[in-house]
DNA sequence: CCGGCAATCACATAAAGGTGTGAGGGGGGC
DNA sequence: GCCCCCCTCACACCTTTATGTGATTGCCGG
């Protein structure tokens, strides 16, 4: 291939960045344009060495490596950052994809997978641990969650409430389900006490929040 | 360790299917109950295997892998399936997260991984190519879409409209934002005259499938 | 300096929404 | 049969929204 991948590491604890650091050194195709355990000059090494992939651990002493990423992705966006971290909390995890991590590696990765992750994310991959995966995954796959007010609600007050969920006023609600617009009155007033909430908009608000998301109607 | 991990290998390519499935055979710790071209007895084969994990090919002769998954997450939940295929592209990788899957591999990967990914589904976790895990992520990082409404609403517009967004009346995001309400009045006549809406609720669907969604308000 | 726009406020009117009260018919369970 | 819930409708009354028409102040740029 053309260039070698430029890699930076940042990692507090030293065995394991030394360990790190000298399997990256000794791979054809990186070069390691530094490894430091800190990320107190994050800018100036970012400006001097350019690197193409970051392995960024998130526990370190001083700025972690989640403050440290939103830094490098609005400075340098084309950079790829793996996060490394002993844990693999939601919140963690959530907000190092938000803030652009490409990869997500927890600590008991095999030194020989690192490397494989570094091509992976320069060639446009995003290796993780599987256990990250899958909150991810989990992420999208609908939340099963119980839906409080599907059982409360009759299903003629659901109608309604899509109805106010696609932003149609009680007549036209009335028009489309055959009703009179008292008898829409009645069911909204229903499904108000029961949702507990006294207006159209805190109703579509909470319904959404539940869950009752379908909004894609007209 | 206790039960070995029942597999099911739905696989139409024959060579692949046999090579798949001497690889699972020889593995300790995993009990291949079958292998088979095509899930047209797809019912039959889990409910007489009762499967732990299920590799899915995408791609097969008669009902596709994309239609057989909510088959079988429907009738099984609690069955790991891993989504097999030579492509890649956005609509079948987010189809199959949303039925449920629990990995993705593109069909370059190696078999050993195809077997490490087995055991790697069955204790909760979701392997995948990490060009997949890219395209999930993605869709967190991207959010910062294009703000359609972004450039025309002044920030005293954005403010009420926010308040609208959480379900204040006019009244209350007066008093938050220390105006009268005939001035709020105003600014709602401006946003509505903007997003080319007339009410309300209009304005908060438009607001939120155009991304404002910062409803986390409270 | 002037025009344009953002932001503020006022008054007025009509439409839509929220709430109280009541009531009749149908179906299911006990 | 009686009770309860769902669905239907009606009328009344008050609040909130939507819209029309102005007006004042202050900032920015030509």
């Amino acid at each position: 291939m053309e260039n070698k991948v430029r890699v930076l590491l940042y990692e507090d604890n030293r065995d394991l960045r030394e360990g790190i650091a000298f399997l990256l050194q000794a791979t054809p195709g990186i070069e390691l344009a530094g490894a430091f355990p800190h990320v107190n000059n994050l800018k100036s090494e970012l400006h001097a060495h350019m690197p193409d992939v970051i392995l960024l651990d998130i526990n370190m002493p001083g700025m972690s490596g989640l403050e440290a990423l939103p830094i490098i992705k609005s400075l340098y966006p084309k950079t790829q950052v793996i996060m490394q971290t002993v844990f693999d909390d939601d919140e963690r995890v959530f907000q190092a994809i938000r803030s652009g991590a490409s990869g997500y590696l927890l600590k008991n990765t095999p030194p020989a997978e690192i490397v494989q992750a570094v091509f992976d994310v320069y060639r446009g991959g995003s290796p993780m641990t599987s256990s990250v995966a899958r909150k991810v995954l989990q992420f999208f796959q609908q939340p099963p969650k119980t839906h409080p007010a599907g059982h409360l609600l009759s299903s003629r007050e659901q109608d309604i409430l899509k109805g106010l969920m696609k932003g149609y006023s009680y007549k036209l609600i009335a028009d489309e389900l055959h009703i009179s617009i008292d008898t829409v009155r009645t069911h909204i007033r229903n499904v108000y006490d029961k949702l507990q909430v006294n207006s159209k908009t805190e109703a579509i608000l909470k319904a959404m929040k539940e869950g009752w998301i379908s909004n894609s109607g007209q």
